[in-house]
DNA sequence: AAAATAGTTCGTATTTTTGCGAACAACGAA
DNA sequence: TTCGTTGTTCGCAAAAATACGAACTATTTT
């Protein structure tokens, strides 16, 4: 067994793909391409889904790395993590040669 | 309940997305992107998976649409779909230039 | 015809994902 | 302090993804 044939590169790539793997996480992603930020519950009445499972695909992209989540009490405020959208971005745009 | 929030493109993005979310797809993919075809024995050498393994992925990749498997007696010759490829790639360019 | 080659499919096991409602935590407002 | 609002976490269940080896199919070679 060889050491390594999957380059960081690509398992970054596979991360972030998987993470824009749903339907609602792309949604969320794409919204917040538009307008930047948003708060969980403008998300929880546009989708149909419950909160508790809307906040798990939130962790989600919190996990992968492209939104981050910022104290607006009684609210969250998730934005775009600006650093990590612009990595994504980049693998992207190199892998499909944009 | 609303109605389809989530756009066709959102669900196509999303399909491509979770075909690529995993290293062995993302790796398999960024060699056809430079060699167009190979074989399931080719890639069966280098990645440390079984083969069954790595005909699931394959699998999985074809039915998202991004892989065509032409029969080589005794083998099979994969290539990139083209034309899902491409639609795929304008998805992705859209999604990330907002 | 028998053996080798190339891959897929089957059976199985484990892990992860998806989803829900109920319970909980944190905070602001009354 | 009690109540309402916002969102997360917990507990659970069902489904899908990941992975393997063994068995199988189809073709080509010997």
């Amino acid at each position: 067994m060889k050491v390594q044939i999957i380059s960081d590169e690509q398992q970054k790539m596979a991360r972030y793909a998987k993470a824009l793997g749903h339907p609602v996480r792309v949604y969320v992603m794409q919204l917040l391409g538009s307008q930047h930020c948003c708060y969980s519950g403008d998300l929880s009445e546009e989708l149909p889904i419950a909160k508790s499972t809307l906040s798990q695909h939130l962790k989600e992209l919190k996990d992968a790395g492209l939104l981050q989540g910022e104290i607006e009490a009684p609210r969250i405020k998730y934005c775009v993590n600006k650093e990590n959208w612009a990595e994504a971005q980049q693998l992207f745009k190199g892998f499909f040669k944009i």
